[in-house]
DNA sequence: CTGAAAGCGCTTACAG
DNA sequence: CTGAAAGCGCTTACAG
């Protein structure tokens, strides 16, 4: 192996007989640079395949690039969007050497004006690329509209909107992640079986992404279960002992449920119902956040689906310094793992 | 939040009233200062919590920094020990810029000597840090021994051994992944059940990796199984039809049997005895090789437990930079996940 | 023991 | 349209 220097954009000066200066030029394409000179140099990049030295760029220039972050507001530190959250701090940490700032806005879940509000603020920092969770989807995709309008890259994390246009998104596949819950417990119910399945949701939150999860479900029973399921659909935003009330007014017994699917990260609340049944049933859910985690290790829950949150955060702000800084080409879609998680991995289920 | 510019040896420099090649002198501990004013500047960096510009000195200081990798060899583009190989490619790749040269050797899996002959020839290229996949335990050994007596520092990938001292090692529990196969098979497996245990493996191979495992999964058994299960282990390094008739002197019925634990990537050799069955057999085993693959997609095998080989490879090559190029510690333990693979998850599980 | 100077590969005004 | 020069923050001989 010949330890080929790595050619520099001295080397592309001598060999096209031109100043650095020239050649850096055309390699910006900020134009006052003859049309025969340009080829002759273009031709010499090519030729050599020159690679600019990242570390030298950034140390020279210093402009230092702004990235404006817009998810919405941890409650607690629990809760899932601390995660996300963590991510995005780790690239940030890594990134500062590189001369980036990133101003980071929080929206309130709840209240789908604080999303425009707080775009408002963050156009004000004008950002030279911004990272989007479109949690409230009207609200969101007015303000990707404006940026597309304004020509500023964003990109989407935890899902994606269709009528905007990002440089990329980083999420998971919702409906393959409902299929795939499917999967789990049908593995573990070989007979037939009466099957529950939660929204515990309000109607604010993702709907999309929960009713793609719902389908998922429901297309893998469609397709592969071997045998005759009932699967009742229940709604509610409430407490443990309204969802009995409701398994009541429904007829259900608590110990003829074999299964649960819960299409969110509220799965506790489903299985604070039936942790103390002499039989418990499968029960899958979503996300490790501390009850979760909690009714896992215990057994009261057999598996959780998990988007690593914590890795989507980091991925996007990557994905943001590849396209705004590097200026590669960025892959459209992302979609990061669907993990399982059970009592018996969950230990060296790390952020990495 | 203020735009604290950060902060450089000049401005220590001229706080300490000296110039920067004696801060210099003083933040690589090279001497020749006195000791009066090394204390002033010591406190002066830890005052202004100075962090260097790695951008700044590795441009600077043009000497490159040599990595040695040391690990099986990989039969086809398909087999395991191609994996680990495309992560480290992909971390060379990155780590180019940053002036690293990396020289890789292969040694013979079946030729336990081959580890030390090119553990020699790795040696000629005097490395400042090597990773090794310690797979013939005496022999590995050895050379950790010669590198800790030489000390150069090391790092192994895939598993550990006792008596060495690297600076850290990239694998994943196998204990604890063994146990968590128990619990894939005991969750499909509701009632009573015959469960063989294959060792499907040369004497060659990685045996503490594959006893771990099985301890693992009969610890599970042992501790948590509801029922009363039959466990059988058969230990074979044949194909699909000497298996056949290992389980027909055995005096066992491919009907009968009701899980599947094989404890290395060889399980699809054990999955071809089943395939074509009425009832086919809950079967877990390892690792994405092309083979598996296939019978996990066509519902031949249920789980594949994943030890992200590529991660694992791009991980141990970074962890090397830190410690020796970035200087810091480095966590002395590093378990990658235990990753739970099946047809629904698969395509959406890169090596990231 | 200490400082001044050149250089890493690139960018950025500035002068022609 | 083009080139020469200064500078990014650090390292590395070299001279005193």
């Amino acid at each position: 192996m010949t330890l080929k220097r790595n050619i520099r954009i001295k080397d592309i000066a001598k060999k096209a007989g031109v100043s650095i200066g020239t050649v850096d030029r055309v390699l910006h394409k900020r134009g006052e640079v003859s049309e025969d000179t340009k080829k002759r140099i273009i031709q010499i990049i090519e030729e050599l395949d020159y690679r600019p030295n990242i570390l030298a760029s950034t140390l020279a220039s210093k402009k230092s690039i702004v990235f404006a972050t817009l998810t919405p507001k941890a409650s607690t530190m629990e809760s899932y969007w601390a995660k996300p959250q963590q991510g995005i701090e780790k690239a940030i940490a890594q990134l500062r050497q590189y001369g980036i700032k990133i101003t980071q806005f929080f929206f309130d879940m709840e209240n789908p004006g604080s999303l425009t509000n707080e775009a408002t603020r963050l156009l004000e920092s004008s950002p030279d690329g911004i990272l989007i969770a479109p949690w409230v989807q009207d609200e969101a995709l007015l303000f990707a509209q404006k940026l597309d309008e304004k020509n500023i890259p964003y990109l989407f994390i935890d899902s994606t909107l269709n009528d905007a246009h990002p440089i990329s998104f980083v999420a998971q596949n919702s409906l393959q992640s409902g299929y795939l819950a499917a999967k789990l417990i049908d593995y573990g119910i070989p007979g037939d079986g009466l099957i529950l399945l939660f929204h515990l949701a309000k109607k604010t939150d993702s709907a999309n992404h929960l009713s793609q999860r719902e389908d998922g479900f429901l297309k893998y029973y469609n397709l592969k279960a071997q045998n005759d399921h009932r699967i009742v659909k229940i709604e509610s935003s409430g407490s443990s002992e309204e969802i009995k009330e409701r398994l009541v007014d429904l007829g259900i017994e608590l110990c003829d449920v074999d299964g649960i699917f819960v299409t969110n990260s509220k799965v506790h609340v489903a299985a604070e119902c039936f942790k103390d049944l002499c039989k418990t049933p499968k029960i899958v859910g979503y996300d490790l956040i501390t009850k979760n985690i909690e009714l896992l290790k215990s057994g009261k829950i057999d598996f959780l689906i998990c988007q690593r949150p914590e890795a989507q955060g980091y991925a996007a702000i990557h994905l943001l310094f590849d396209y705004v800084i590097r200026k590669e080409q960025v892959k459209p879609e992302n979609y990061i793992s669907i993990d399982i998680i059970t009592a018996e991995n969950i230990d060296y289920y790390s952020s990495f």
